[in-house]
DNA sequence: GAGAGTCCTTGTACGGTGTACGAGACCTAG
DNA sequence: CTAGGTCTCGTACACCGTACAAGGACTCTC
């Protein structure tokens, strides 16, 4: 059995995906089961959140004792892990496969890819810190570059292409995601919420000065809805934004292919 | 005094910026003070990484005792809120102004984002679960708005063109700085890293189907230079697709509103 | 039925964490 | 000399991830 502190000593490997493990599944007494720790697992994440979830808790939960679970798993990260997978799992790669061009195909994933960390505040930190190459993750992987691969871009740019369009989708499904989260935590609605900090900013004299230039657009955009909706909108611009300078820059791979023409 | 406990019950200020609390500076036998504390604690973290910060750590190297910095700071949170703003300082805003257009601002801007992202790998974690308001964060984002201000788009989808270009740079510098991160902890440079991952993956029987139809990519980029050359071909290009993305939304948004002309 | 072996669960313990609380040491003002 | 503010420290609490070894419950073999 491969133990935790020897995965430690080959960091390159530091992966659950990179070991190879038989699951354990459970015929024991307490019904235990991977699947079941991490489903449970996935549970007290979204319901708890990400620093609250403890191994003792996590076990008690499943009515066994914290030590139980490491029967079936060699670390904490490794359950975490493989929670992101199983919500990587959540985006409907077939809804891809369904939409038209790559166009579409790109708004469709990047959606869903917002919707799952939105969903989850959790795996935003975590899709960051882990190599994110289970099963489920390589599968999306694949749609994007796929769909990317339609666009008609040189090769070479497909995978700058592929971070410009889904590394924006992460960092706004972060900040987006976080903002609920701490919205939920202050117990508000992200009206509510969104309203309280901009008050308080207000009311902060060191901040009366960095907030002029802004007063406008803030106004703008208060006076625009709800702030789901204003996310909403804002993701739709920059998702387009982006489409568009794709299709600008595969115009001029074009030309600059045939420059005579 | 606002104690740890206090701030806890009302989030919707969680942060240490919107506190009102006079800095305790050090007129102590142990020389302390803010400012070394916060100073220690950014060294710490370059060196050991967010994980192995502690305050014990942070204050043996001060050569003072955990309960001692509390005198200065509520919360460890509160240490690692003052280190990320101060290190926002670090973005050279006189160049920014010293550069050209709105292209030229925000590509310096963005390259300056990201190198503050890869030079402090602890950053992306802590930039995505804090509030960045700090007067240097404050300053940052006065100079991104100002620089997509000169692009002419409508002011109400100046906002979600920041969230595009620099939610992107958020989201590049992540993965970049966490590849180098898992580089340094290898103990390997980060193309003896790289090679290993890839080699790694290809032993690995469960992804030799998955990474197929990357192998063209994969290969022509192994064959392109070292990473670091990659990770900056890549970042240049997809800047350049966000910024050719944004100069068509605003034509767009121009004959929009002249329909007639 | 007895014994052995495998699978699973548990109790205990170690070394860490953030930080609340109260006791003291110092320095300055009256 | 005393009083009070400023700063540091020792102790303690609750909690964390997890190493280790003991034990119970099955199944298989003789």
């Amino acid at each position: 059995m491969v133990k935790a502190a020897d995965r430690a000593k080959n960091p390159a490997r530091s992966s659950v995906w990179l070991e190879e493990r038989a699951p354990r599944s459970g015929g024991g007494p307490a019904g235990l089961d991977r699947d079941r720790i991490v489903a449970a697992s996935i549970r007290m994440l979204d319901e708890e959140g990400l620093a609250k979830l403890s191994m003792r808790k996590l076990a008690t939960e499943l009515g066994v004792t914290a030590m139980s679970l490491y029967w079936y798993v060699d670390t904490k990260d490794d359950i975490i892990e493989y929670a992101v997978d199983t919500v990587y799992g959540e985006i409907d790669l077939a809804a891809v496969d369904a939409a038209g061009d790559w166009r579409e195909r790109i708004r469709v994933l990047a959606l869903d890819y917002r919707r799952m960390l939105v969903n989850h505040p959790w795996m935003s930190p975590c899709a960051g810190q882990y190599l994110n190459i289970g099963p489920h993750a390589i599968l999306v992987g694949g749609k994007i570059q796929e769909a990317i691969g339609d666009t008609g871009l040189p090769m070479t740019r497909q995978p700058s292409a592929m971070s410009a369009v889904f590394q924006f989708v992460y960092g706004y499904g972060t900040i987006e995601s976080q903002f609920e989260r701490r919205a939920a935590e202050a117990g508000m609605s992200q009206d509510d919420f969104y309203g309280e900090s901009i008050r308080a900013f207000r009311d902060d004299p060191q901040f009366v000065e960095a907030l002029e230039p802004m007063a406008e657009i803030l106004d703008e955009r208060a006076s625009h809805g709800s702030v789901t909706a204003i996310w909403d909108r804002d993701f739709d611009y920059a998702l387009e934004v982006l489409i568009a300078g794709i299709e600008v820059m595969v115009e001029r791979s074009r030309t600059e292919d045939a420059p005579g023409t």
